[in-house]
DNA sequence: GGCAACCAGGCGCTAAGTAT
DNA sequence: ATACTTAGCGCCTGGTTGCC
């Protein structure tokens, strides 16, 4: 029966699959008939196609895909391809396919528009099974194999990746864009749907997430679909990973940025923050002896992590004060009219807050995840407002930082407390000439 | 100019419903 | 109690219209 099958038939059979598209249930396959034109087409169902071709009817031939019959194929002329991921790369021709529709209107009566949903459909599924095995520890996907929404084609194929028990609203995207070339990127719930349930983030935390984009070492990935040839699944997956691991901690930065509020206190405070007393001594790294060993450090990604962490620590202390104010507030202790305020950079100090008789409380938050006996670091500016408002200065040392649990513990170093301290430089400004 | 409503309907997920 | 089926919800939507 096969042998009737010649080499035009096979080759028309492509044709009229370029037409109608590949099936659903021949997208994963393991054996691939390719064309000179680098052009692949499942083997059985190209079979089938071919042999219709031969005997001019709808006749459907069951044979079985096996070392004889694709003996046969290869013999007319055509490679064979084996896939043991039973699911053939993503092809330059596909991406391109998808682009020409992308953003444009579906009509399910226009027949024209159904086609080009079989034709791009393989392509859907094939950024599906990308993302299923790009996935790295604790995060998980979104599948989604639909390439249609609201009567338009989708503008971009693209499945998000999430840690397991996130908020969802901030992910990995990977997919094809419009313009056929693959992405990877990191991207949060930015609109919603009319009459959709799920909330986007709000317009000031989209701006809070980009601003933290923007200003950290993350970089897009863009592969063009001109250099789709140069990768297969194995390479793809795995430059994914790389992509997931190394941004990993951006991610976990968004996922807190995303949120409105970092800390809800309830009443319990103390399961939050626990207080102890200022430690008998700490270290310093000032005098240790140096050995100019030298390490690499990504400095700029250093700095993004700690200023990041100094403000996650003031938020926590301004929601520790503003609970402690309204408590004051509530026992008509203190004036209705009073509020903490987040203090801006240079001013001295982090946030001004009040004492029980109504003073002001100048206060500086040093965040650290390290230990109780961990040095922290004041500038020019912060020691002399210090040394200006010594009476009404209090620094708020939060050690052992959890930013996953939001839990802290502390010290608190009041007024002229902080003279108990040494005071090692760090830095030098060097210049020259008389500035006395 | 800005915003809300509307369009039209594939597909995965989940919860509810039904069968074994 | 478990397996399978079904109903219905919701989605980086963007282009357009109609209202203020």
């Amino acid at each position: 029966m096969i042998k009737k099958i010649k080499k035009k038939h096979i080759i028309d059979a492509t044709k009229y699959i370029d037409y109608i598209g590949i099936p659903k249930d021949n997208i994963y396959n393991y054996y691939w008939i390719k064309l000179d034109n680098g052009k692949e087409y499942p083997f059985k169902l190209t079979v089938r196609e071919a042999y219709k071709l031969t005997t001019n009817t709808d006749e459907y031939y069951d044979f079985s895909s096996n070392k004889e019959t694709r003996k046969t194929i290869e013999d007319l002329g055509f490679e064979i391809k084996y896939y043991t991921e039973h699911i053939n790369f993503l092809k330059d021709y596909e991406v391109e396919k998808f682009s020409d529709v992308a953003g444009s209107k579906y009509r399910k009566a226009n027949p024209e528009n159904v086609r080009y949903g079989m034709l791009i459909a393989p392509t859907a599924y094939k950024i599906n099974y990308w993302a299923e095995n790009s996935t790295i520890e604790n995060f998980v996907i979104k599948s989604d194999k639909s390439w249609q929404w609201s009567g338009s084609f989708k503008s971009y194929l693209w499945i998000r990746i999430f840690r397991k028990n996130d908020s969802k609203k901030v992910y990995f995207v990977l997919g094809v864009d419009d313009k056929g070339n693959l992405y990877l990127e990191l991207n949060c719930q930015r609109s919603n749907h009319t009459g959709g349930k799920t909330q986007p983030l709000t317009k000031e935390r989209i701006n809070e997430f980009d601003k933290y984009l923007n200003s950290s070492t993350y970089i897009k990935k863009i592969i063009k679909k001109e250099h789709l040839k140069n990768y297969n699944w194995h390479s793809l997956i795995s430059l994914t990973k790389d992509f997931l691991h190394s941004n990993s901690t951006i991610y976990d930065e968004l996922e807190i940025i995303s949120k409105e509020k970092f800390i809800e206190l309830n009443q319990d405070n103390d399961s939050i923050l626990t207080v102890s007393d200022i430690p008998e001594s700490t270290k310093s790294y000032v005098n240790k002896e140096r050995n100019f060993k030298g390490k690499k450090i990504d400095w700029s990604k250093k700095q993004l992590v700690s200023s990041r962490l100094g403000l996650l620590g003031e938020e926590l202390i301004i929601e520790y004060e503003k609970s402690k104010i309204k408590k004051l507030k509530k026992e008509n202790i203190l004036n209705d009219n009073i509020i903490v305020e987040k203090k801006r950079d240079g001013e001295g100090y982090d946030i001004l807050s009040y004492d029980k008789n109504g003073n002001k409380l100048f206060i500086e938050v040093k965040t650290t995840k390290g230990k109780i006996n961990e040095p922290f670091y004041l500038s020019i500016n912060e020691k002399a407002f210090y040394e200006k408002h010594k009476s009404q200065y209090i620094i708020y040392r939060l050690y052992e930082f959890n930013n996953l649990s939001k839990t802290s513990k502390l010290y608190k170093i009041e007024g002229s407390e902080l003279d108990d301290f040494n005071f090692n430089p760090t830095n030098f400004e060097i210049s020259k000439g008389d500035f006395s």
